[in-house]
DNA sequence: CAAATTTTTCAGAAATTTTTGAAATTCAGA
DNA sequence: TCTGAATTTCAAAAATTTCTGAAAAATTTG
């Protein structure tokens, strides 16, 4: 009987940590990354990178970098346990924390690049006195500050809390 | 006088051109494809795929493959002058229904599928009667749930007119 | 219907991204 | 300081994605 528990357990497990995988792609995520924060979101206690490397039957290097570049998006906690060296992995369970951490970097990644480069473009083309230079910068401007407006509320989001945000869905969906 | 505002204008599009396109990378939409669209996106008048493999010296098959699949999410439009049999291609300008039409897309290619699999993990581990079990089928709830909440959040921002949203932002914001 | 023009397809080439695996480095305890 | 265990780096291989260019198919016109 446990042993029967214990089986569908494994299955829908590594279903999922291989279904998140591949959507991990879609999301401009690789597929390592992603697997391994299903595999410790999943995972009751922290682990290793060798029992992550032996679960994701992935190499050190590979396991080690996206281990790190985890831990450097926010998504997973280093635990070490005294007195032993090697490292130890935890991942962020609460799904709302997971939210804002990715829409954080994410705006770092697609929307701050996009602010900068209109900006540029605004402001190379402001006072071009032909029609088409003044539809040009005139394109520019909205863009901006389209993006602008974007950026504002990816901040937003990021720092709100969890009942908030509910909150103000409510209102937004009733 | 006029040639050096031409001048301008053609640099300050060009920058525009090359760093959509490599926006478009982060983006998860290909360099080609955001060139493309930054390129009609600031045109005067639509332009033939001839034009579009000219202006950014690619190749027809690229070109008319990126058309295609432009014109696919909305975001281009087929335009045929009468008496011509040439299909030339005009871009949707306004900023917001840029946003929507985009915020739609990745709907379907990055939340749907999500909750897919959510969905079925969900189920699966429904009943295992291990703590682990428990614990596993507690988190795909959640994640379940919010995916849910996400998906519908999208729809709805993706339906809203421009105005609804700056007002809903206003408060947000304020 | 035949010719001319335009669109579409697709196999192979090129470019980019990801992964491996082994060597180099770091670190803690003896 | 030396040893052994762990982390980090990185050049080359593999996998994936994108692009080309030419051939095939479709469409319009005379």
């Amino acid at each position: 009987m446990k042993v029967k528990a214990d089986d569908r357990l494994e299955q829908a497990r590594e279903e999922f940590i291989a279904q998140w995988g591949a959507m991990g792609t879609q999301w401009g995520i690789n597929r390592t990354m992603a697997q391994i924060h299903a595999l410790l979101m999943t995972a009751a206690v922290p682990m290793s990178t060798d029992e992550v490397m032996e679960a994701l039957e992935i190499s050190r290097g590979n396991a080690h970098a996206n281990l790190k570049e985890l831990v450097a998006w926010g998504l997973l906690r280093v635990v070490v346990r005294k007195g032993e060296r090697r490292e130890y992995f935890e991942a962020e369970k609460d799904v709302w924390r997971i939210f804002t951490v990715v829409a954080r970097e994410r705006k770092r990644r697609e929307i701050d690049p996009a602010l900068e480069v209109v900006r540029k473009c605004a402001e190379e083309s402001r006072g071009i006195a032909t029609p088409e230079g003044r539809a040009f910068h005139e394109q520019m401007r909205q863009l901006e500050e389209f993006v602008e407006f974007a950026s504002r509320m990816a901040d937003r989001v990021a720092m709100m809390k969890h009942g908030f945000a509910i909150q103000m869905a409510a209102k937004l969906l009733g």
